[in-house]
DNA sequence: CTAATATTCTATTGTTCGTTAGAATATCGT
DNA sequence: ACGATATTCTAACGAACAATAGAATATTAG
């Protein structure tokens, strides 16, 4: 083996990676498996996918060795296949925001109302759960609650928090998370929060940053 | 903008850079890159590609701007973006070790002697370059060592080593570093010196890993 | 200005990839 | 075993891409 050939194997290997990672969708949907496993059905309903589409590039992410497969039933679930994918995405996103001008454009234009929600960094909020002196909400999915969340955090998905404001108290700070960085959950629950009155703020990175700094998950039954 | 298109035209924007990584070509210019920066020509040269192709592949890594050029006289020389590149190379490659088994077996199959030169890490080379008690040599380019290197190493290219030897006391231990895990330079120089009865050692990580820890580079004139 | 060198741009061709339709497979409940 | 549901496999078409040849551009030296 000559050391051209040595290389062009090696790298021929990198570029799978690469591949796997040059779509859009596939990109999507990989962020949804951050969240926790999911079945074919419901990220091609998430990704507004056609199903066969979704299943081919599932195919593709598998054949690049990121996701693997676990059936129940008829139900086929997607996971992650392991904590690396998680810490190589957020280098991706990571790297586009600070090289990609448009990523930051987009995000502008979208979550405009993101940068007044004062956003809590993942050490400030890792300190404030320790402390215990906030009320911290879960605003995914209830699903995504169950699969993994932060210690002590409530689960109240957006479309149920206006009718269960009752249940958080007004006299402590409420910090809601959700998917990370480009979920509009947590703007969206921190709007609604501060309209009736509480003080409230988002967290800047979701359960797939925590999960990433080596802090504590936990998953409910 | 709805939030489909607001999804789409952010992961859009990642993918770019999943695309621009996608080609086993674009993965060794980049890494070459990472040791400084280099005329189309001598990237042509190390990747054996004609010349038009490596104009053609730098456009691409331009257009999801991980590089950039500066021009000297009739020469450019292109050079990565900034620091985040070389992270996001790094995590890549972290996860192809982790996930493919592939790069083992390329890796074993042809660095076989690699894992029997004992390399060193980056923290204990650290603790070895502060406590001086170690010679440690750049047995990359020339070039290579010009445009960055770790402080008080000595420059010696591998092709230079054979008839250098009488430049490095036998006294004390040697530790070789060169472009990073999968460059052959460092594994040969341990072979040479160990044949000259050195007690020789290789860095498991080149220089783009000592600079993302943040450690002091210097460069000569 | 002209010639020489290094690089990029334009255009062409063959290949690969994404999408999608239709057939096939796997599991479950009856 | 049969039918229903979820998913994958096979195949085919069109769009995007890599490789590459030829023309064009930019810089320097004379």
């Amino acid at each position: 083996m000559s050391q051209r050939e040595f290389k062009g194997a090696l790298y021929e290997q990198f570029a799978r990676l690469g591949h796997a990672v040059s779509s859009p969708k596939r990109l999507e949907m990989l962020d949804l498996l951050s969240q926790g496993e999911k079945t074919v059905e419901s990220l091609a309903e998430q990704t507004e996918t056609p199903l066969k589409n979704t299943s081919a590039h599932l195919r593709a992410l598998r054949q690049a060795r990121l996701v693997e497969t676990r059936r129940e039933g008829t139900y086929v679930y997607y996971r992650l296949a392991d904590d690396t994918v998680i810490r190589f995405l957020q280098s991706l996103q990571a790297l586009g925001r600070s090289r990609l001008a448009e990523v930051e454009q987009i995000t502008n234009l979208y979550l405009q109302r993101r940068d007044q929600l004062q956003p809590v960094s993942l050490t400030e909020l890792r300190r404030l759960v320790r402390s215990g002196e906030v009320t911290v909400i879960d605003v995914r999915p209830r699903e995504e609650y169950e699969a993994g969340h932060i210690p002590g955090a409530l689960s109240v998905p957006v479309s149920e928090l206006p009718r269960r404001l009752k249940e958080i108290p007004k006299s402590r700070e409420v910090i809601a998370y959700c998917r990370g960085p480009y979920c509009v959950y947590s703007v969206d629950a921190v709007g609604i929060l501060r309209k009736h009155g509480y003080r409230a703020r988002r967290a800047e990175d979701g359960l797939p940053g925590w999960r990433t700094e080596g802090l504590e998950v936990v998953a409910s039954a």
